[in-house]
DNA sequence: TGTGTAATTGTACAAATGACACTATCTACA
DNA sequence: TGTAGATAGTGTCATTTGTACAATTACACA
């Protein structure tokens, strides 16, 4: 049927979710050779019949137990070459990154000890997952700044200490309270509700909510 | 040797150039079916052993004449699923934007006709290589917007009208030749010389040069 | 009612952006 | 030789945006 032989495709992804005030990756600990015991993404080979959007789809499903609804945002980030010195040989790796909100993943049906790991604090890994990994945090750090990916990773209703929160775990750097709220609000991104949030011993935060669910531009960049 | 039926590999590539004060495209007419005789992006499948980097030169190479040391940037941009309605049934296409200067594409072993095109008047295209052709040119426009991108579409030596000509065609827009002046100068990516181009009957205009050979980030946007 | 805790708000200075028009320097030709 | 034609080169002001910085508000609990 195909006259050429291509080479092996696959897909990894990077999934990503907010937890203690850090942005985090799903790992999956290997079962096999190679790399055995090491930690790496969730991916897999994409077989005939399959996009590569719906086999991203298949992959975290079996090995991590995520469906796909669970993930708010999921945008393809680059595709690699894995070659040298590559243990699986030559082949070609589409990457898709996922983001989400408590996401609980659980052992699919190839059992792999699915785990979120601090982006700041990851274990050792297997292939060149770590590149990929920070290939997506920079995708992801410079898309906070010009749409609202963030609504991605935060409950509908939010408070704007969570969406500065959300920035700097993003970001990796504090933000200016004053200034950030002085600028986001600016962009027209979101709209204030008439809900607070009582949560301890001090004044009520409003809670605001994103205008678009879907991904957006804003007018000019956050930063 | 692989258990597992990937989907068909296929490379396309969106070849840039200026001419005529407009950005031009690289296309190819089709010899066979499907859409045998209209214009296409050159491309073809990836064969073991290859790359996607080396197919992308080899196909450029047999299909235009095109050698890669012509090209002063090469950047891979999106990979997309050809399904739904594509003749070519289910597969993969990896895609690839290249920029050089002065390209004259030539009948490569595989005779097709390449030929450049203004990006703003292009000739129907076979496939879904319109949407290539857009997305390749909103990534250029983003692109020259914070890196020194644009060197890759003009010679060593230039001034700075042919620089703003040079944003003017991949922005499609008119700017603003004391603003645009001011500003560039301001980013650090250019140094002068002290040659001048004499043209004609005016004023000689003085030469400049790009600090970085290679793709560099500006501290801040142009726009 | 006082204390602790987090939410909310404004000002002043610096930097960047955007609109806008005239002078300089060369060639060619009368 | 000097004048016309053509493109190169340059500065100011008003507006917007960025950034540094601290006091007050509203609630829970003791």
């Amino acid at each position: 049927m195909n006259p050429y032989q291509s080479p092996i495709l696959m897909v990894d992804s990077v999934v990503m979710q907010l937890a203690n005030d850090a942005l985090q990756v799903l790992l999956i600990k290997r079962a096999n050779q190679p790399f055995q015991g090491m930690y790496a993404l969730p991916g897999g080979y994409i077989v005939a019949g399959e996009t590569t959007v719906s086999s991203h789809e298949r992959i975290l499903s079996s090995k991590a137990g995520i469906e796909k609804q669970v993930l708010r945002l999921v945008e393809q980030l680059y595709t690699f070459d894995t070659v040298a010195g590559d243990p699986r040989g030559h082949g070609v790796s589409v990457t898709y990154m996922g983001l989400g909100l408590d996401i609980i993943p659980t052992l699919g049906s190839e059992t792999q000890q699915p785990e979120f790991f601090p982006i700041n604090a990851l274990p050792q890994l297997a292939y060149d997952h770590a590149e990929i990994i920070a290939y997506a945090h920079e995708r992801l750090k410079s898309k906070v700044n010009y749409t609202n990916a963030v609504h991605a990773l935060l409950p509908v209703y939010f408070t704007l200490t969570q969406l500065q929160s959300a920035y700097e775990a993003i970001l990796c750097r504090p933000l200016d309270k004053r200034n950030f709220r002085k600028k986001f609000l600016s962009l027209d991104l979101i709209h204030e509700t008439n809900e607070y949030q009582r949560d301890g011993a001090h004044r009520p935060a409003r809670l605001f909510c994103f205008n678009a669910a879907r991904l957006e531009r804003s007018p000019r960049s956050f930063d």
